[in-house]
DNA sequence: ACCGAATACCTATCGAGATAGTTATTCGCG
DNA sequence: CGCGAATAACTATCTCGATAGGTATTCGGT
C-alpha cells in the first residue's frame, strides 16, 4: 500500500514519466520511501489500469519516439486523501543492528567495534542526505516542490513545505539517535575492555 | 539471513522446542526481531537439515506423545560467530509514518493530528515493552538469560547482560525519538492553525 | 468426564521487495 | 559519424514476510 501512496503523493505535484518517477525514488522521496524501478513501472501500469492514474504519450526526440507521462486522476486524489484517514499499520520490529548488538558476546575481538563504527557511518550518510533534502526544500531548489507550490495557492505554500521539512526532520532525528546509540556502544566496549584503547578509536 | 541469525542466537542459550522458540519471538527477542510461527517452524527444519541445529524428541505428557527439541550445533555456533563478522546490509529506507507526514497537506481536518497521536501511542507502547525487557535482564528474571549465564563463566555475565541491555536501549531511544518527533509535529499543526486549540490536545 | 485453553506444529497463498539482468532510443561529446 | 552515457522501459526469479487458516495432543478447571 505504501508504494502506491508514495506514487500518488509524488504525482500529485504534476505529470511525470515513469523514468522521472524512478529518479525521484532514487533521490528525494526515496529517502523516506525507497522503491526500485522494477517495482515502480509495473505499479504505475497497475494504478493506471485501476483509474488512479491517467497517461499520455509525450514526444521523445525528433524521430517520432514517445515516452509515457502519468498524471494523477480525480480518483487518485481521492485515494490520496483516503490514505491520510487510514490508521497507520505499524509493522513488527525487525532491527538487524540491534539484534546483532544483543549478541555481541559472539563477536570476534574488534568485530563489535567495527559494526558500531559502520553503523555510525551509515547513519551519518543518511543524516547528510536528509539535511540536503531539507535544504532543497527551504531554498526552493527542489523542482518537484516548485511545481507543487506553483499549482497551489500561495497561502498553502508554507504549510506544504513545512510538512515536508518535518518528515525529513524525522529522518535526521532517527539518524542522530542511531549515531548516539552506537557511540554509547563504543563506550560500553571500552568499559568492558574490548577496545584497544583511545588510540584505536579513530 | 536475520531470522536465521536470530534463531541461532536464541538457541545458543540452550535447547528449546519449536513452540518455546515461537514464544520467545512473541516476547523477548521478538521486540528486536519479530517473526511469526509460520516462518519459524519451517526455518528450524531447514536449519536442522543444513546441520546448524540438531533435534531430539522429548516426552510430552504421559501417553507417549513427543515434542521436538532443537539445539545449536558446532556448525551453528560457527555460523553465529561468522554473522558477527559480516558487514551489516542496511536496507533502503521505507518509513510509512514519515512518508505520510510529508504529505499531510492532503489530510482532512484533524486527520494529521490523529495520525501523530496514534504514532505517539504506538511508540509509548514499544518503549514500555523495551523497558520491561531491560528490567527483566537487570533483575535476572528472564529464564533464557538465566540459562545463558548458567552456561557461561561468571566473568562473562556482565558482558553478556550489558550487550542485551544496550540493544534494548536502542529500541528505547528509537521510541523516544519518534515520540519527540510526533510531538513536534503536533506543535507544528498548532502553529499552522490546524489544531482546534490547547483544549483539543487531549 | 467434558471442554476450552494451551501446547505443539503445520500449509497455502499472496504481496512486497531484492537482484540481476534485458531491449530500445536519444543525447551529446570527441 | 561513432560511441558511451542517459533516458525510457521491461522481465525473471527468488526470498522474505503477512495472513488466514488448519490438525493433534495435553493440560487443567469445573
Amino acid at each position: 500500500m505504501s508504494l502506491r501512496s508514495a506514487l500518488l503523493a509524488l504525482l500529485s505535484s504534476g505529470p511525470m514519466t515513469g523514468y522521472d518517477v524512478v529518479k525521484q525514488f532514487s533521490t528525494s522521496v526515496g529517502h523516506v520511501w525507497h522503491a526500485p524501478d522494477s517495482q515502480i513501472y509495473p505499479e504505475l501500469r497497475r494504478m493506471h489500469s485501476e483509474g488512479l492514474l491517467s497517461s499520455r504519450p509525450v514526444p521523445w526526440g525528433s524521430r517520432g519516439a514517445t515516452k509515457t507521462e502519468y498524471s494523477i486522476t480525480r480518483d487518485g486524489e481521492q485515494a490520496l486523501r483516503h490514505w491520510q484517514d487510514e490508521p497507520e499499520g505499524y509493522v513488527r520490529e525487525r532491527d538487524a543492528a540491534h539484534l546483532r548488538a544483543a549478541y555481541f558476546e559472539w563477536a570476534a575481538p574488534g568485530a563489535a567495534a567495527t559494526q558500531l563504527r559502520a553503523h555510525i557511518e551509515h547513519f551519518r550518510d543518511q543524516r547528510a542526505q536528509a539535511l540536503e533534502q531539507i535544504a532543497a526544500i527551504e531554498n526552493r531548489t527542489s523542482p518537484t516542490l516548485a511545481r507543487r507550490l506553483a499549482a497551489n495557492p500561495e497561502d498553502q505554500w508554507e504549510r506544504i513545505s513545512r510538512f515536508k521539512v518535518f518528515a525529513y526532520e524525522g529522518q535526521v532525528g532517527r539518524a542522530d539517535q542511531e549515531i548516539a546509540w552506537a557511540e554509547r556502544g563504543l563506550r560500553l566496549l571500552e568499559e568492558l575492555g574490548e577496545l584497544d584503547g583511545p588510540g584505536e578509536r579513530e
